[in-house]
Parts: C-alpha cells; sequence; structure tokens
DNA sequence: ATTTAACCGAGACGGTACGTCTTGTCTTATA
DNA sequence: TATAAGACAAGACGTACCGTCTCGGTTAAAT
C-alpha cells in the first residue's frame, strides 16, 4: 500500500523522456517540513511550497494534488523510525515507553505536528480522512507494542480497541487541549489499563 | 463564559444607532449550519456564508472574524442538549449511554460535525485551538456522568484523566478512522473502565 | 454607438453597491497607453496592466476582458482630436493635409500606434475584429474631409471606395514597410486622385 | 535571400551526424498550416505545432524561432504560384484581374490567410515585421503587372507608390473590414487609376 | 420633529493563491 | 548527431475569495 504513494516515480514509464528528479522531489519535502514549522499549515501554499523548494509549480502538481499529500509522504517515512520502542522488561515499563514516546511525538517532532496537521485536514476534506486512514500510521506502532504485552494480559481485547483504549486518551488530548498529559497521568493510565487486562 | 460569545450585542453601546439585527444573526447561523452539511468546511467561504444567509459581507465581518467562530457560536448551544444523557440506574449503563450518545453525536448530530471541523480547524490554527480549548465542549457533558459514576468507583482517576480515559478512545477513533467503535467495543470499554476504576 | 464603449459607467446601476471608480478606470488606459509604447503591444499582458496601473487585477477583468478592449477604448478618444483637419482653401490642400496628418498619426502618436496595433491583432482575433470594424476609426475622419472636397469632384465614387483610395495606400504602405509614402509621393497620390475623380 | 530560408538543411553541414529529418520539417510546415485554419494564429503554440507534427518539441525551436518564422517558410512557397496572373489584352483587364486574383488569395487562400496573420503580427513584433518586409511578398506580383501595363500609360508613377495606388486600397480594405472591395469597386477603381496614369 | 449614529444590503476596491497553460531548456533512450 | 518523449524552472492566464471601503437607505435613541 505505502509503495503507491511512497514510489511515485512510476507512472508507465514506457520509454523516452527526461526522468523525474530526485532532487526536486526531496527539495519539495524539505520545504514542507520547514514551512509547516515556520508558517503553519494554514498559512502553507503550493505557490509558497514550490517557491521555497526552488521548483516550478507544474513540478509540484505534477507530482502531488494537495499539500496534504505532500505532507503524508513526508511524514510517512519518519513515523516509522521515530515512534519505534526499545522492548522493555515489563509490560507497565513498555506501555508508558510507549506513551511517552507518543506525547513526545505528537507534541515535538515536525513528523508529528504534520500528522495532527494531517488529522485536523482529514475532518474537511474527505480525500485527506481516505489518506489517513489508509496510511494508519498510529496503529503500526501501536500494534507492535501491543503484541508484546499481550501473552501477560488475557483480558486485552482485540487489538483496535485496545490500540484506542490505549493511545485514544493520549492523542485527543493532545488534539483538543493545549497540555498532553502528564507523565503522573500517564503512568496512572497505563496501570489501569493492566488491571482491566488482567482480569 | 460562553455569554461573551452568545450576546454580542454587547460592544460599548454607548448611546444611538440601529441595533443589531437578530434576523440577521440567525441568518448567519443557520447559513452555516446548512453550508456545512452541503459543502463541507473547507468549500465554505466568507463570502458564501454571506449570500446563503442574504446578507451583506460586511455585516459578516461585523460580528465574527472567521467562519471557525461563527461556527463555534452555531454550535455551542446545541451541544448541550445533545449531550445531556439522563441518569441510569447503574455506573455500566449511565457510561454505556453516554458513549452511545456522544458516537452518535460526533457522527451524526450537525452540531458534532461541527465540533469535529472546529477540533480540526484547531491543529491549523491558534486562535481557533484557542476557542475551542476555552470553550471545552466536552468536558462538561463528560463531567456529570462521571460526577455520577464517581461514588461507585473508588479507583477513578481524578476527572481530567478520567474524561480522556472515559472518551479518549472513542473520540479519536472518529478522527482517525471511517468507522467510530462499534456498541460492542464500547460496552467493552466500559467494563474495563469500570475494572480499572474499582480497584 | 461609441457610447456603449466610451461610457462604460453604466452598466444597470440599478441600486446598492459601491460606484465604479473613474481614478481607477483611468490608471488603466493610462498605463496602457504607457506600456504600449514602453514594451510594445506583444509584450504587454493584463498582469501587467494592472501593477503600471496600481490596480487589481480583478478590477482589470471586471471592466473589460482582453488588452485589445481596453487599447480601443484608450485610443478612441483621442483619435478624433489628433485626426481632425481644419479646412484648407483647395481640394488638393485638403487632401493632402489629411494624408500628412494621417501618416504622422500613424506613424507618431500613441493613439496611432495603438490602432496598428489593433489592427494587428484584428487579423488573428476574431473578436478584436469586429471591435475595430464597429468602431471603424479612420473611415469617420476620411469621411469628413472628402465630403468638403466632393462638391469639386464629380467623379469621386461613393465613400467607401473613395476613403479606400485615398487612404488606402498610405496605410498598407504603412502596415506593410517600414517606411511611409514619401510627402513627395502623397503629393503625387493626391494629384493622381483628382485627375481621377474629376473626369 | 529566400535561400536562406527555404533551404534550412545548410546550418554549415561540416561533419557527421544524423541529417536533418525533411519529413519532420514537412510535418511541421503542414502542421501549421492545418492549425492556422483549425484554431488561427493566437491560439496556435509552439508546443501544439510540435504536437500537431508528430515532432519533438526540440526539433522545432532546433530550426525555427517563433511560429511566425514557420509560418513565413509555409507561406513563402505558395504565394508565387497562387499571385500569377496571366497577362490580358488590355491594361484595364490585366489590372483587374490582378486585384480580383489579390482579393481571392488574401481571403480565401490558406496562404493569403498565412499573409494576413504575418502582417498583423508584424505591428507588434519588430522581428516579424523585418521579416515580411524583406520577403516583400505582394510587390513581386504587383510588379509584374505593372511592368506590363506601363507601356501604355505615361503617367504612372513609380513603381512603389504605383503598387501603393494599385493594391493599397484593397489590402487595407480587407486588413479593416469584415467585407472585400467588391468586383464593381474594383472596376471603378482600374478605371480611375488608368485615368490618372494616362494623364 | 430633527438630528445623530450605527446598522443594513450591495458591490467595487487592491491583493493573493488557485490550478492550468505555454515557454524555452534539459535529459534520457532510440535510431 | 538528430530524433520523440517528456520533466524541468519560470511566469502569465482567468477565477475565486480575502478583508476593506463606499454607497444609499433604515432604524432607533438623543436632542
Amino acid at each position: 500500500m505505502a509503495d503507491s504513494t511512497v514510489i511515485p516515480t512510476g507512472r508507465g514509464r514506457s520509454h523516452g523522456g527526461r526522468p523525474r528528479s530526485e532532487q526536486a522531489r526531496q527539495a519539495v519535502l524539505e520545504a514542507v517540513d520547514d514551512l509547516l514549522v515556520d508558517v503553519g499549515y494554514a498559512a502553507m501554499t503550493m505557490k509558497g511550497i514550490a517557491e521555497r523548494a526552488g521548483v516550478g509549480r507544474q513540478t509540484v502538481y505534477r507530482w502531488w494534488t494537495t499539500k496534504a499529500e505532500i505532507l503524508l509522504e513526508a511524514c510517512v517515512e519518519d513515523i516509522q523510525e521515530e515512534l519505534v520502542v526499545v522492548p522493555r522488561s515489563n509490560p507497565a515499563e513498555d506501555l508508558l515507553a510507549y506513551l511517552t514516546s507518543l506525547t513526545e511525538f505528537l507534541t515535538r517532532s515536525p513528523a508529528g505536528i504534520a500528522y495532527r496537521a494531517l488529522v485536523g485536514e482529514a475532518q474537511h476534506d474527505t480525500v485527506v480522512r481516505d489518506l489517513v486512514q489508509r496510511a494508519d500510521l498510529l496503529a503500526l506502532s501501536a500494534t507492535e507494542v501491543l503484541d508484546r504485552v499481550r501473552p501477560k494480559t488475557p483480558g486485552m481485547p482485540e487489538t483496535p480497541l485496545a490500540t484506542a483504549q490505549l493511545a485514544g486518551p493520549v492523542l485527543s488530548q493532545i488534539l483538543t487541549s493545549a497540555e498532553p498529559l502528564s507523565p503522573a497521568h500517564l503512568k496512572h493510565h497505563v496501570t489501569d489499563l493492566l488491571t482491566a487486562w488482567r482480569h
């Protein structure tokens, strides 16, 4: 799935013609990251992206149709690296490390901020909604942690609900409030989860 | 607090002059609701709102500065009515009724769709972010339910975290996926919460 | 006829709304004259006109659809003034004065250069062709002279042909060559015309 | 002179390499003729020409710099054939036949329409102006006729003026009006010319 | 009863981003 | 080396919306 977005060089490639410039692609992806930090999602425009990247406007439109699409491509590579959590010795530490890492990602990392912008845009735009769902960025990282913890928690529900129970409170707090859940809250939350899942 | 947004007729009112037209205000609020359903948030413009309401553009700009602000005012009145849950005989039913009602609100009600649009816009626009936080629409309804349940759940954490644990999974699922949590999931989630909160 | 183009303030004016800015209109007409001299017709763009006039792009498009249309409006007022020839004592002098004035107009006057540009564009663009024909700028001035001369030239053909015979050689020479007909040629031409028209 | 444009295969041709494709050249010249009729001069683009000809864009730019240049080359060969008038028994018939042929050429023949487009473009573009003047397409054909008539018209002025007097009214009428001079007008014009030229 | 002041609708104003188009250059693979 | 294909940077195209302004008219409270 990811391939179709990650490797856009595809496209027929029958013969002849100048090949796509990897340099231009990288310049656009970097420009998008920079602009998101500098001016924010709302003030980011296709025109501005092209200019910041030193690239023709048509070149941007040739490969992407919206700024959300560019943002997704720019974000999708980073997210896996940044959200990988090294296994811990026990479930409580494992889950807490994940939630801490998730909070950090969503509030500090450029990729995380991009992810929030995408989720925001998804509420307005059906196309973006589909893109975000298909990429399903959080589920991948959460699944990994949950699979490690599952053997020791016989009451854990199936993955979709467990993911929602684990990450939902953290994510929705960040999306609707100024402040994320505190480390103490995170710890309490993990304890409650394990209490429930062990029964 | 809500008053400051609901009664905008204030504004100095030193003396003389034609009073604000309540008719124009209502026309704008209704136009915004209609347009959100008809064309979606992204395609909704200040110009379009004025035209749909049969109102001069200056009249819109005189009282609101962004479409988010109008939407908030249109939404804030409905939300309390729609999310009120009649008390049930036991905690499990009380919580389940609330989550069911919340799911319904966020996926069906025009006011709920407006709320999602506002949360979405808040990720792009700091001003909207503040508006949404200040209104704190969900907390009000959740607090009521939690207060009813609290006497029977000694382990329930303080309200902010409990609200996140209760509504977070439901909300974040709706914001990031096509499908909300199923009734069965909601039931399972309530059971888990009560298991944790009773210990 | 000319009124419809000369008084563009018309347009219904049924009620309400900010009235058209005469200042903006004048700024555009002057900008077009300037640009025609500075950069030439081909390099003149709607964007450039708006910028030179210090006017929004939409303001230009609101009142004119092509640069030719603007040019015509800018030209149509000047042309009558510049091509009026004071009556002379005899036909030969009358005609020669007109042709001299015409040559001067077409090779020196900004309005004359604009007229040539319009005739040029008329070869490519049917809409411009109609505009130019309808305005019929040269015929008006030629008719005046011909009417003065006619009483003394019984053999003069009807006005359309006489106009072509009088001005055609001068105009086509200027349109297809670097150099206009010389004063000596003009004199010779007038003599030939009168010879023919007196028989 | 014509050679430099007609035989563009020249270009040094010092040593090896793939020779110019005569097939590509013909395809371009035909595409230009087709497009002029189909979409008109203004809507004709270098890109469109290349695509219609089934030719690479670089190939077009390699051999011509503007569409006017291509048009001139496409036009220059035809014009001589189409404007040749077989000698008639008397000056009046000779001149009338020429003017009739000229009218037909300018209003019907693709090459004539191309010529009008070139004259039109010459008003905007100095380079085209020079090209058209240098080719001097009409003078060649007019000179031929005038030379036949001259022995019988002692008062005919030198060729440039005589050409202007003969063809100018016809040409300028076509360039500035919807309708060319009528056959009756042409006949009248010839009579007038001969009246003047015989004195 | 008149004046004053803020409201109302309409719509033109100077801007700016949109997404598309053409320009002339370049880079590739093929002939 | 010339070719067809097609990506590239640049920038004009005409449209839409932005937020402001100007108009003539309306509606009340303060003169």
